[in-house]
This record gives C-alpha cells, structure tokens and sequence, in this order.
DNA sequence: ATCAGCACCTGTTGGC
DNA sequence: TGCCAACAGGTGCTGA
C-alpha cells in the first residue's frame, strides 16, 4: 500500500512528465471516486499542469490556474502515465493531454480518491506536520505525545497530527527505535522520542531511495515495482526470525490494522 | 475532547 | 478440485 515513500517516487516521476502538460479531457468511469467535495473534474479541461508534489499521502498536481488535483491511492490505486491510449484495467479516471499522452488513476478496490480544489493543500486536504518536514522536532513531538493514551504506533497513523505515515513504516521506524508499538504515546521517555524521529527520517528516506516498496499492489507511474520491500525489517515477517537479534517476531493487532514487532528489541 | 469500532471494496488466501 | 468465508487495510464517520 502506497505511504509517503511510495507517494514521493510516483509524485517525482509525475512532476518529470507532466509538467507543461495540457489537458485536453477528462474521463470518469467510476463516479464515486470523485470525492463528494471536489470541484467537478471537467473543470481542468485546458488547464495546464505546473508542478507535482506529495502533501501527506495525497499526491497533488498543480495547475496554471493555481487550482490543485489531489489523488489519494489508498490501498490499491495507481497512476500510470503513457504517452499512447493503453487499456490499464480497473482504470477508473483517466486524463487526456492535448498531446495523446494520458494519465489513468486505476484502482481494483476502489478506496482511491480524486478532488479538485482551489486554496491550500495542508488545509484542505486536513493534514497535520509532514514526517519529513524540519518543522518535525523532539520538541514538536513532545508536545503533540503529552496526554496522549493511545498507544504509540496508532498515534502515528493519524494523518491529522503526523502526514505520510502508514502501517509499515510506523511498524519499520518503531523497531529501528527500539519502541513497542503499544507503548503510551505519552509514556514515551525523550530519548525513545529522539529515536523515533530519527528512525521515522532514516527509514522513510531509505525508503524514497529504493522507489518504495511493493508490499501488495504499489507501482510508480511507469507500472515498476520499488525496491524496499526486501530491506523490510519486521513488517509482514511473523514468525521470521529478528534480524538484530534472532527472536520470533510476533504480529498483533492494534486498531484493526496487522502490527509486528521484535518482543526482544522494542520495549 | 478523545478514542474505539465499523463501513467502504474486491482480489487473495485458507479451510473444508 | 472447487467453493466460500475470512482477511487485508487508510480514512471518515458514528457513537460511547
């Protein structure tokens, strides 16, 4: 599933072939994923496309008119560009350039997200601080953990406090911290708080230099797998043995969602 | 305010 | 072998 290292990749390599891009119309196949809040999408017929960027999850295509596209991949989406018509299956938006070339949001679950809008993205799209922005200190952190019960790891999935972040890497950043992903958020002590910034920036940046990783349906915008995936230290490895230390790492379950851990190293 | 739990979806997997 | 229920999970909503 497509996270910030991921979203980053397919957002680099849209900016590289979308830029100066004119779209020339739009096709929507499955309706509902329009978001009920967006701009109608015919609107960006003859707008041209400025710069592509990542704000959280979301990828955000920025037109001349300073109207804004977001995508949100969820689980399965993905946006492929082609410079011919290609017939990608489960493809349920597609935009056309004015010359031939098109960009298809296809997604076999259907969770993805379009929205079309005017105004500031971090706003509008109600994200909080972006893991990898400098505006991210111990001091910020601790501030956002104080009284917080909730166990660490759920925390970091909420979009509205930390952007980009999402079930693998905060089970990957709170290994490489040392941290158990039930701690407290508050129980957290500082220096467990500075390891787990640290490890948040190293892994996520590890992570964009491997073009992501391809855990189920993640492709960057030319259909290739990322790299990442094998560097992948405890999610997904149940059973497996810790590659620190040898012990079974376990698998829990912590609001809904599948969280692994090495019971010796995260404590 | 805060948080847990469910709905949204469908391809894949595991059990019988 | 074939069928079907359970499962996967990010986010928004509901209700406690």
């Amino acid at each position: 599933m497509p996270e910030l290292p991921e979203v980053e990749t397919i957002a680099r390599g849209l900016d590289a072939r979308l830029r100066g891009r004119r779209v020339s119309g739009v096709e929507i196949s499955w309706p509902r994923a329009v978001d009920a809040a967006s701009i109608a999408l015919d609107a960006l017929a003859g707008e041209t496309v400025g710069r592509v960027r990542r704000a959280g999850k979301f990828i955000v295509l920025e037109f001349g008119s300073g109207r804004k596209l977001a995508v949100h991949l969820r689980m399965t989406g993905r946006l492929i560009f082609s410079t011919r018509i290609a017939d990608l299956p489960y493809t349920r938006v597609r935009l056309s350039f004015e010359d031939g070339s098109q960009l298809a949001f296809a997604d076999a679950r259907k969770f993805g997200r379009l929205r079309v809008f005017d105004g500031n993205a971090q706003r509008a799209l109600r994200l909080g601080v972006d893991a990898l922005s400098v505006e991210l200190t111990e001091c910020t952190l601790r501030t956002f953990l104080r009284r917080r019960k909730t166990p660490i790891k759920v925390w970091l999935l909420d979009q509205r406090h930390l952007s980009g972040v999402g079930n693998i890497y905060a089970c990957e950043a709170l290994y490489h911290a040392g941290v158990r992903p039930k701690k407290r958020a508050a129980s957290l002590t500082a220096a467990q708080r500075r390891r787990l910034l640290a490890s948040l920036r190293t892994v996520l940046r590890k992570a964009i230099h491997h073009r992501g990783a391809s855990v189920d349906d993640y492709v960057d915008v030319e259909g290739k797998q990322g790299g990442f995936q094998k560097l992948l230290a405890v999610y997904g490895r149940a059973g497996l043995p810790c590659r620190r230390c040898g012990t079974s790492i376990k698998r829990i379950v912590l609001a809904q969602r599948g969280t692994f851990y090495c019971p010796a190293c995260q404590q």
